[in-house]
DNA sequence: ATTCAATTGATGTATATACAATTGTTGTAG
DNA sequence: CTACAACAATTGTATATACATCAATTGAAT
């Protein structure tokens, strides 16, 4: 498919600035679509998966719902309804913060390690399936879009 | 800020794939938040914007919900709630097709061009702004994230 | 000790996404 | 001509996002 004029049929656009945020929303909806092509057999969705991977990465300390939502790709999401869900599925369990009870510790349970474990495999192999680039074009893109954000 | 692993606070990615494929998430909802603070004090979500432009493009001829479905960003998402939306707001009016009364002709309106015409330089100054890359290097991002969807 | 502001989550509402299912229209095969 | 498949859009439902608002708890100032 290539060049993302032709992706979404428009001649041209105004400026590389332009070009470039267009050009990221359209594979941000590329790479999610595949993304969800496996999570949605095992009822994930892909914030719920992050959330998840957020949780693994505590090692086993808990996370209040403040400190999830600051490391959350959506900055503005809800990760208060998305622990929730779940919790729901016994992927996590959520307890009153002894020391302050205006906090909940979240930490995630065997079964949504289980999970992850199954799930990460398969993206991988999507994630190369799907991404046509060489390690060294990753590298160039990773420090674009660090540079990018400033 | 700079480096995703800061701004996620992750310390480390599976490999440069995951990595790419996380900063492009979050430089997704970085860029979505900053054209979203323009675009709200109009009334307009982002994809009611993405839609509005599709329809300038068309350059006063009218174009079928199928034919916005396509060159919409988010492939999957809901034309026809979204000119719904635009049409209640008179951005755009929406008429059924005579020769063939199954699709309908979507045509912006002059409120909907002069709505564009406002927003635009808004658009352009704020991406020029929050987007801290040269031309030169825009050009090798968008040459990338073309070859990334193959 | 009491009051008040700040913190932390939960909840409410409007919008959008991701599908599936449905309705109405057209084209076509028998 | 009739029946049926294909097409185009709409509608329904569950989930998530983007806020704003609310309720409970805590901490700090008087």
């Amino acid at each position: 498919m290539g060049k993302i004029e032709e992706a979404i049929k428009q001649a041209q656009f105004k400026d590389e600035y332009n070009k470039a945020v267009v050009n990221l929303l359209y594979t941000h909806s590329y790479l999610v679509g595949f993304q969800t092509s496996v999570l949605k057999p095992q009822d994930l969705s892909p914030e719920q998966y992050n959330v998840l991977r957020i949780l693994r990465g505590q090692q086993g300390k808990p996370a209040t719902i403040a400190a999830i939502q600051e490391r959350m790709l959506n900055t503005m999401s809800n990760a208060s309804r998305l622990v929730d869900k779940l919790k729901a599925k016994e992927l996590v369990k959520r307890d009153e913060c002894p020391e302050n009870r205006r906090k909940v510790d979240v930490l995630i349970t065997d079964k949504g390690l289980r999970l992850l474990e199954l799930l990460e495999p398969q993206i991988a192999a999507l994630n190369k399936k799907v991404i046509h680039l060489e390690e060294s074009e990753l590298l160039v893109l990773n420090g674009l879009l660090d540079k990018l954000r400033g």
